[in-house]
DNA sequence: GTTGAGCGTT
């Protein structure tokens, strides 16, 4: 019942509430991360949010090329990562 | 204290 949004081109200080922040108004965001590295734990300059399945769409459409910070968003549907 | 195309951890 939900859709993961590959969010790229972010800032090096954005944070995982930023994204709720910034995909709320546009649909029901269920959960959002920050993919930071592995050893240096500093963030990758992209993240994940986890909206509704049907505002998903809306939610790409309305934020793939949005300016946050001075930058635009990259915003897809994210690869599955487990397999579905 | 840096960097800039991409697809994430139990």
């Amino acid at each position: 019942m939900t859709r993961t949004l590959y969010v790229g081109n972010l800032p090096w200080a954005t944070k995982p509430e930023n994204l709720t922040e910034l995909f709320s108004p546009y649909g029901e965001v269920i959960s959002s991360r920050i993919i930071t590295d592995r050893e240096t734990g500093r963030s990758r300059g992209f993240g994940f949010v986890e909206v509704n399945d049907e505002d998903a769409e809306r939610m790409i459409e309305s934020m793939n090329g949005a300016e946050f910070e001075g930058r635009q968003l990259t915003v897809n549907e994210a690869k599955p990562r487990q397999g579905e």
